[in-house]
DNA sequence: GTCTATATCGGGATAGAC
DNA sequence: GTCTATCCCGATATAGAC
């Protein structure tokens, strides 16, 4: 149905004027109806809560994304293929920026069905973390251990997220700084663990990783 | 005041009661107060909010686990400290597992003044980092890697806690075996960092981490 | 300073009529 | 699908007792 659509685009288009507007806190499910010329029940038909427009939204903001995979998988390494990936991504995000909290709140809550790492949401994670299959794509090394490395890397990105949230330097400077630090290091890591004698290294990995999955 | 305390102390103890049988958010504030033959206003006066409830039990299991720390620092190695902490911790907050999730939530909005990871909980923040900078005393190393430890090690104890609250397998038996196996590996990175020909992985292990300051 | 009692507000969420 | 009316509860405010 064509009109269910609009009405939804309707309210989270007036909801995210207002959060910007006011803030998330500050803004009212009533105002948010009232400027959508609707009744504030009318909101609650077509979002089960105000968390969830925001929730709504995440999963556009994540289809965007994935259409500039092929941009990024241009980059010639590993280590350019990451900073590249994630520079976009806070490009997206970056007019949100004070709504992610929003996210992580309900991220907190393992039993929260929307949660990014509960079930409820498996299958929009699993194809977050098949960017970063892509970004690591034909890099060698124990076929073991890389194939965690987009889990891993998915895990990192929200990490990273995470601290850009709570970044107050200038243009979150201080976050590109930490991702660039982080794709050399671990660029570098991974270099070190394809090394002959890195084995104990490379076993203690895998366990390591084995026991968190 | 003596009365003071008694009287936080009982408010804590009858929402804890209640936290644990009917869950934090179907808990009211009303009921906190009644079943505690108090007026709802003598609540607010004592806590600022039902969050902050929360947050003050949070205090109060820190002052506990530092209790701990001589008898875990009585293990050899720094592998079995840390782990010897994790697990003292996790014995501690298991009763309260359920409701670390507001610990976590208050953590996603950078503005609130009660998130672990902002300003006004600093002091206590520093003390929870100073377990872990006992925990590393002794690390022979680069002093500037080793100066980063104890608060690596907080915000790696940070994600443990995390995936416990998250871990729904038998008394949480894979997060103590990602302890186990985290604790090995990270002694194990320790040792090889410290190796000679491991320069370069020190100096961008160090940017890496300055990066993030 | 500590607490009672009560009233009130604001806003998220719901029920049921249409 | 949409609206009106209502509920519930966190939080605040106030006035006064001890």
């Amino acid at each position: 149905m064509a009109k269910r659509d609009e009405t939804r685009r309707k309210l989270l288009e007036t909801a995210l004027d207002l959060f910007k507007a006011k803030g998330f806190a500050e803004t009212t499910m009533r105002e948010i109806a009232s400027k959508s010329d609707m009744a504030l029940g009318a909101a609650y038909y077509h979002f089960e809560s105000k968390d969830s427009m925001v929730q709504a939204c995440y999963g556009e903001w994540q289809g965007l994304m994935e259409a500039e995979i092929p941009a990024v998988l241009k980059e010639k390494t590993f280590e350019a293929r990451l900073v590249a990936a994630m520079r976009r991504k806070f490009d997206h995000l970056r007019p949100h920026r004070h709504l992610l909290w929003v996210i992580f709140r309900t991220a907190a809550d393992p039993a929260s069905p929307l949660s990014p790492f509960g079930r409820g949401t498996a299958a929009i994670r699993e194809r977050s973390i098949g960017v970063f299959r892509a970004i690591v794509e034909g890099e060698s090394g124990d076929p073991a251990l890389t194939a965690h490395l987009p889990r891993l890397l998915w895990l990192y990105h929200m990490g990273l997220i995470f601290f850009w949230m709570h970044d107050e330097s200038k243009g979150q400077r201080k976050t590109d700084a930490l991702l660039v630090a982080s794709a050399r290091f671990m660029a570098l890591a991974l270099k070190v663990l394809r090394l002959p004698f890195a084995g104990a290294l490379r076993r203690q990995a895998l366990q390591l990783l084995e026991s968190a999955a």
